[in-house]
DNA sequence: ACCTGAACACCGTTCAAGT
DNA sequence: ACCTGAACACCGTTCAAGT
């Protein structure tokens, strides 16, 4: 049924973080699950399509680990949190999520869940989309860079978690400045 | 001689530009050339080593634009600047900066220009390198975001330089207060 | 010194066929 | 309803050969 896409999906997910993106083929993928190139085009449409799905998920998962509890500093960290230990979970698949346009119903459901915290937060509405895109291009990006190897050997044996907090803080005294407190 | 490697790598940033990321070949670059696909690999490695050119020749381009002269801010805005007009010159190609590692000379480069800016502001050593990071992540990762859709439409036909802007001004603040005046 | 052509082991995807 | 296999037009790269 439904959750053979769904094995497809995790199963291009574990090459990925196996063997990186590049590694990703249709041929692959079935193989893993003991079937033919062609037998999962019935569940997913194309190669791309199947990228896209790959990055649903991982946002799918990223939702479901983000608590919705507490003042809305301690939301934001636990969001940035959440998506700091998917990227650490899925190393090879997670730069997909930067990588591709990705206008689809999780990437709105994240940006949703930040504009949310920033509405809570006393935001003005007119302010909040603005400082919705800094802080997901901050939060997704420093993700990546740590990810892919752009920030290269890091501060203490590739711990990053001190420096983003400091980041994340820094960001909270904008924001508190801007509702004016 | 090694004009003829710059060749390579400027036409394969003009297949990028024009038809994606995706549509970058040995082939069709030795094409663009009336070459046949082998006779570029004494000019370039790999094809991995031609798409680590591309991000080196943007890079470069790149710092050739940004102005050394005035105020850190006006330096910081300069710099900016530079690289959204980058993104813009060559949205085919941009994402490749993020999509690749990069510890290469000319990244090397761009952090040491924004350290510098920040180290001229007057932001304590202890700081710099990781303001660096969070600057350098924002703006390479707002600028690949508005180039590959994740941001979707756009606030009016597509111009993010506002918007952008009024970020930059917020980090700016930011600064100017770990700086304490 | 510089380039070509054939070849190999891969791709994504179409199509006709099998159970 | 679900899957396979052959085939097509592509890849990056090696190697031996041509001028």
């Amino acid at each position: 049924m439904d959750d053979k896409q769904r094995q497809i999906i995790d199963q291009a997910i574990v090459i990925a973080d196996e063997h990186g993106i590049a590694a990703v083929s249709m041929r692959a993928v079935g193989q893993r699950l003991g079937l033919s190139p062609m037998a999962i085009y019935p569940y997913v449409r194309s190669k791309d399509a199947l990228l896209d799905g790959m990055v649903e998920r991982l946002l799918g998962d990223l939702l479901t680990m983000a608590p919705g509890a507490g003042g809305w500093q301690d939301r934001l960290r636990a969001v940035s949190a959440a998506v700091r230990a998917l990227a650490r979970r899925h190393p090879g698949a997670y730069p997909l999520i930067m990588a591709r346009p990705g206008a689809t119903a999780e990437t709105r459901r994240l940006d949703d869940l930040i504009s949310d915290i920033l509405g809570a937060a006393g935001v003005p509405a007119a302010e909040v989309p603005r400082l919705e895109r800094l802080l997901s291009t901050l939060l997704l990006g420093f993700a990546n860079s740590e990810v892919n190897g752009r920030f290269g050997a890091g501060p203490a044996a590739g711990d990053w978690d001190a420096e983003f907090a400091a980041d994340l803080d820094d960001e909270i005294r904008l924001i508190e400045q801007i509702i004016g407190r």
